[in-house]
DNA sequence: AATGAGGTCAACCGCCGTCTA
DNA sequence: CTAGACGGCGGTTGACCTCAT
C-alpha cells in the first residue's frame, strides 16, 4: 500500500521539458528559491508534477551542474565508492562535485556496470583456465589497486560486504565553482549528444533569456548567479575546498584505508562519507 | 539507402524517511 | 502518538541516437 501520488496527474504535461517550461521554472526559482515543490508548478504556471519540477531542476537546470564527460579520475572515484557503498548513487554523487545521482547511475549502468560484469565473468573463466582475453576495467595504473580484490566489482560485489547505512538525508557537499575550462563552460561538451542538437538549441534560447545563467555558464561566478537568483540558502553554498582538492582528499582517505587495513574499519570510513 | 540492434540518458514511478500539525 | 505532506532516493522506462549489416 503505497502513498497516494504526489499529484493528480490529470491534465499534467509529461515527457521532455520544453525551453519555455525551463524558463518558467528557472524564473520561478530565481524569484522564490527552491522548495515547496508541490505547490511550485501551480505558482510557476507549469502543468507539471512537483516532483518532475524538482527532478528537472536538480538534474538539469541547477547552475552548479557539471556537464561533459566523466573524467578518468571521476570514474575511478565512482568505481571505488560503488565498491564501498553499492548503489547509493546520491552518496556517490555527493562526492563528485557537479555530478548528479542520475548521471552517475546512468553512467554506471551504461558503462561501468557492464564492464565489470564482463570482467567478472572473464575472471571466473580465467580461474577455470579459460579465455586469456581479460577485459577488465580500464583502471589507471597510477593508482594503487593492489589491495583491491579483483572480484570486488560487478556481479560479485553483491556478495561482498557492502556498507548499507540506514537511509538518511544527506546534506550536499559544499559545491565548488568549476573553473572555466571544464564542465559546462566547455560549451559543446554537454551531455546532450549531437543528435540532441535541436533540444540543445532550444535550451540555448532559454539561456539567451537568462543572462545571469549564461554568464555563469560561460565562466562567470556561480555565486553571482546563485545570489541573484535568490537561492543562496543551503544547499547552494559555494565554498572551498575546490573540486580538485576534494577529489584528492577522497583518494587520500581511500589510500589511507587501504594502507591502514586493520587500523581503520571500513564502516568508520563509510560513516565518514555520510557526514 | 534501409533497417534492426544496441547504447545513452532524461524523465517517470513507487517507496521510504523526516517533518509537522 | 498518528497521519498526511513533503522531499529524496533508487529502479525502470522509453525516446532518440549511433552503428553495424
Amino acid at each position: 500500500m503505497g502513498r497516494a501520488p504526489c499529484c493528480s496527474k490529470v491534465g499534467l504535461q509529461k515527457g521532455p521539458w520544453t525551453a519555455k517550461e525551463d524558463t518558467l521554472l528557472i524564473n520561478y526559482i530565481r524569484a522564490h528559491g527552491e522548495g515547496h515543490w508541490r505547490s511550485l508548478p501551480k505558482k510557476a504556471g507549469l502543468l507539471r508534477c512537483g516532483k518532475s519540477c524538482r527532478l528537472r531542476w536538480m538534474n538539469y537546470l541547477r547552475p552548479d551542474i557539471k556537464r561533459g564527460n566523466i573524467t578518468p579520475d571521476e570514474e575511478d572515484l565512482i568505481i571505488r565508492l560503488h565498491s564501498l557503498l553499492g548503489n547509493r548513487w546520491s552518496l556517490i554523487a555527493g562526492r563528485l562535485p557537479g555530478r548528479t545521482d542520475n548521471e552517475i547511475k546512468n553512467y554506471w549502468n551504461s558503462h561501468l556496470g557492464k564492464r565489470f560484469k564482463i570482467n567478472t565473468r572473464n575472471d571466473q573463466n580465467n580461474r577455470k583456465g579459460g579465455s586469456e582475453c581479460v577485459r577488465g576495467p580500464k583502471i589507471s595504473t597510477q593508482k594503487n589497486y593492489k589491495n583491491q580484490d579483483s572480484t570486488a566489482y560487478g556481479e560479485t560485489i553483491m556478495t561482498t560486504k557492502v556498507h548499507l547505512p540506514k537511509a538518511m538525508r544527506v546534506s550536499p557537499l559544499p559545491i565548488t565553482r568549476k573553473n572555466s575550462t571544464d564542465g559546462m563552460a566547455s560549451g559543446s561538451s554537454t551531455s546532450l549528444g549531437d543528435g540532441n542538437k535541436g533540444v540543445l538549441d532550444d535550451h540555448e534560447e532559454v539561456l539567451k533569456c537568462l543572462p545571469d545563467l549564461r554568464d555563469y555558464i560561460e565562466g562567470g561566478d556561480s555565486t553571482d548567479f546563485v545570489s541573484s537568483y535568490g537561492v543562496c540558502d543551503p544547499p547552494y553554498q559555494f565554498s572551498e575546498p575546490t573540486k580538485d582538492d576534494m577529489l584528492d582528499k577522497i583518494y587520500e582517505e581511500y589510500q589511507q584505508l587501504l594502507k591502514a587495513e586493520n587500523q581503520l574499519s571500513l564502516d568508520s570510513f563509510v560513516d565518514s562519507l555520510l557526514i
